[in-house]
DNA sequence: AACTCGTGGTC
DNA sequence: TGACCAAGAGT
């Protein structure tokens, strides 16, 4: 058993000291979130993976509960008009992806028989489904063997291997690569590789304060061994939210989610004094499909 | 490639 | 206390 792996810097050689304390570390340490439980299906797992893009586990838990009551399978959500989807999207932010789901939801039905597609292609293929969903529901779904690439991930990478404290802001070809390379070769083993390691940085390679104390691969770690030093580089990205067209559209539309039948132009105009803005969010809204405008200035959430 | 798109919690 | 952060996608 002491097959001395050939002297190289690969990533092939790394691989095999990375795998085994990684997954070790999440069979211990996994949390148990419903739509890790087999009877969470391929649907459970995309409306999942819809719900958590930029928003928090604590967050999206009851809504997911939720959803998954009212439509345990796409031809559910399917059969409803989009603004249900929107409505019962509630706070969760970002309510496209609530369209979206919808949307990907009638593509399902109609193309594929109801039936979450399994292949990588056809999932990319859907409204809403990136990059990283695609893979993601490929992987954590169907236990294909697919390089999931999320903000988790990739901190975990550039942290571990690359020896940087944050990833680039926007995933570059070489962080492509360098997953692909750190993928074990079996394709359960994948799978599970690619939840632990999204887990690993979840909750203990966190972006504020990671506890190396806790991290099972910290005598691995690329960025301790050069004494953990500060990022450098253009900074993260300004995220601002007061006064934005983002913040009015959140108002406006929380308005139109309250209500059940058609909202009058003076009930939106309520909640935003500034008339050129607000005029310039609900256009948005509506060329988004969030928003329909009816007869004699009143809005509604989408029937179509 | 850079920008937009919600919301709430944390330090 | 305001900046940062949270399982990204679409344009």
């Amino acid at each position: 058993m002491t097959t001395t792996p050939a002297p190289s810097t690969t990533a092939q050689a790394r691989t095999h000291a990375l795998h085994t304390p990684v997954i070790a570390w999440f069979d211990a340490n996994a949390r148990d979130l419903p739509w890790r439980h087999p009877e969470a299906g391929p649907w459970g797992v995309m409306v999942s993976e819809f719900m958590l893009q930029q928003t928090p586990v604590s967050r999206v838990l009851p809504m997911y509960e939720q959803w998954l009551a009212r439509w345990p399978r796409p031809a559910d959500l399917a059969a409803e008009p989009p603004g249900e989807a929107v409505r019962a999207w509630g706070r969760l932010g970002y309510p496209r992806r609530a369209l979206r789901l919808h949307a990907a939801a009638a593509a399902i039905a109609e193309r594929h028989g109801g039936e979450v597609p399994t292949d990588h292609a056809e999932l990319l293929a859907l409204p809403g489904v990136g990059e990283y969903t695609a893979a993601a529901v490929a992987s954590f779904a169907y236990g294909q063997r697919h390089a999931v690439l999320d903000t988790n991930v990739r901190r975990v990478l550039a942290r571990a291997v690359t020896g940087v404290q944050y990833p680039p802001n926007a995933t570059t070809a070489a962080e492509r690569r360098l997953a692909r390379e750190l993928l074990p070769d079996a394709e359960p083993v994948a799978a599970r590789w690619a939840a632990a390691t999204m887990e690993l940085g979840a909750l203990v390679c966190t972006a504020r304060a990671p506890e190396c104390g806790r991290c099972p691969i910290a005598a691995h770690c690329a960025w301790r061994a050069a004494g953990s030093p500060a990022h450098d580089g253009p900074p993260r990205r300004g995220q601002t939210y007061a006064g934005t067209d983002r913040q009015v559209r959140g108002k406006l539309l929380a308005v139109l989610r309250e209500a059940h039948g058609p909202v009058p132009q003076a009930a939106l105009d309520a909640v935003w004094d500034e008339p050129v803005q607000r005029a310039r969010a609900l256009d948005g809204l509506v060329a988004d499909g969030l928003v329909e405008p009816l007869e004699g200035a009143s809005y509604r959430l989408p029937l179509t």
